[in-house]
RNA sequence: GCCCAGGUAGCUCAGUUGGUAGAGCAGCGGAUUGAAAAUCCGCGUGUCGUUGGUUCGAUUCCGACCCUGGGCA
């Protein structure tokens, strides 16, 4: 609600995609006809030293057009999807207000939904609690800590799956902060999506082999790139282990393993692989929700490997955002 | 050439004392409210190497052949 008097109600473009779908070629494009500043909704270009294994925007991308929302944390810290919307509806405002279009560009779905659909206004993270809840379910099992949820907040519990540890500590989380369960805060927090006019473009590959192809093809030119070295580089440091969320990062997670020592190269690179194709499936999972986007917006659909399909969608955008 | 061990799902393998089979991984589908590139859930028909034989019935037992390892020559 704060929002509505921050002034007119900006005019933003976003596309989304799954990995490696072209996103960020489709940016460029863009950026080259319109001003635009682009924000990154993306969950792991927010880290410092984290360049080749995120695909993050060359250093002469990023002088060409100004990013937001890239390397703003540094590996051991943790960004979130509420901290996130903060911070791009503060960007909406601000580059609007520059007279520039904000043009969002990413993957992190949840992030767009918390800008699409709102987010409840709920407690931060707290990882004093986290490691105690985490202490407690390495004796007795996250299971024990789901039947201890069912008697305190029965709602989520029966939404939640015993075998699902983030959401149960969560949720015990949520209820040891505020003695509120979840379903208290989710019917007061709710905002609605009304405070932009949205043209997204969504970039849905309609096979699925030439996606991962790609994928292939985009993991070797980064070991090329030194993805490798990345990852020791940080490893190097002595302050991340395999619960750091950085660490945790699609390829980072598996190269870290042959860092160690515990795996050969061509498995973990291979492992990488799968981990990615992964990711794009869970992400067209997203894309055929219908619980993401705004139900307001003009929406843009394109097979980003056919390439007629790419030209039409980039003209019918441009004409749509030209000034008269 | 001989001997031994294998040949079962895309991969690695289990199993069937004869009644046509199941795990892990991969893959596919789904969920997704401050870790989300995270986390979790669901989905298993495959000439059981080929071909003969025995049998009511063979992937299972027997023979031959083919292929892959290893050993001996």
């Amino acid at each position: 609600m704060q929002y509505q008097s921050a002034g007119p109600v900006p005019a933003a473009i976003a596309i989304l995609g799954p990995t490696g779908s072209g996103k960020s070629a489709l940016a460029l494009q863009i950026a080259a006809r319109l001003a635009v500043e682009i924000i990154s909704v993306d969950s792991a270009q927010v880290y410092r030293g984290m360049d080749i294994g995120t695909a993050k925007p060359s250093a002469a991308e990023r002088r060409k057009v100004r990013h937001h929302l890239i390397d703003i944390r540094e590996p051991e810290q943790s960004y979130s999807a509420g901290e996130f919307r903060a911070d791009c509806m503060a960007l909406l405002h601000e580059i609007t207000a520059r007279g520039h279009v904000p043009l969002l560009v990413g993957g992190t779905m949840l992030y767009y939904r918390t800008l699409f659909q709102g987010i409840a206004a709920l407690p931060a993270a707290d990882p004093a609690l986290r490691a105690n809840l985490d202490a407690r379910a390495a004796i007795s099992g996250w299971p024990a800590l789901h039947a201890e949820l069912a008697l305190q907040d029965p709602q989520s519990a029966a939404r939640i799956h015993p075998n699902d540890a983030q959401r149960i500590q969560r949720a015990l989380e949520v209820l040891q902060i505020s003695g509120r369960p979840l379903g208290h805060h989710w019917t007061r927090g709710a905002k609605p999506s009304s405070f932009c006019d949205w043209h997204i473009c969504v970039l849905a590959p309609e096979r699925r082999d030439l996606l991962h192809s790609a994928l292939a093809a985009r993991l070797d030119a980064m070991m090329a790139e030194g993805f490798p070295e990345e990852v020791s580089n940080l490893l190097a440091r002595g302050t991340l282990n395999e619960n750091s969320p950085a660490m945790r990062l699609v390829g980072y997670r598996q190269l870290a393993g042959y860092n160690r020592g515990t795996e050969p190269l061509d498995s973990a690179v291979q492992h990488a692989l799968e981990a990615t194709r992964q990711l794009a499936k869970r992400q067209l999972t997203w894309l055929r929700s219908d619980s993401l986007l705004p139900p307001a917006a003009t929406v843009l659909r394109g097979d980003p490997f056919d390439r007629p399909a790419m030209e039409q969608m980039l003209g019918v955008l441009i004409k749509a955002k030209q000034p008269p």
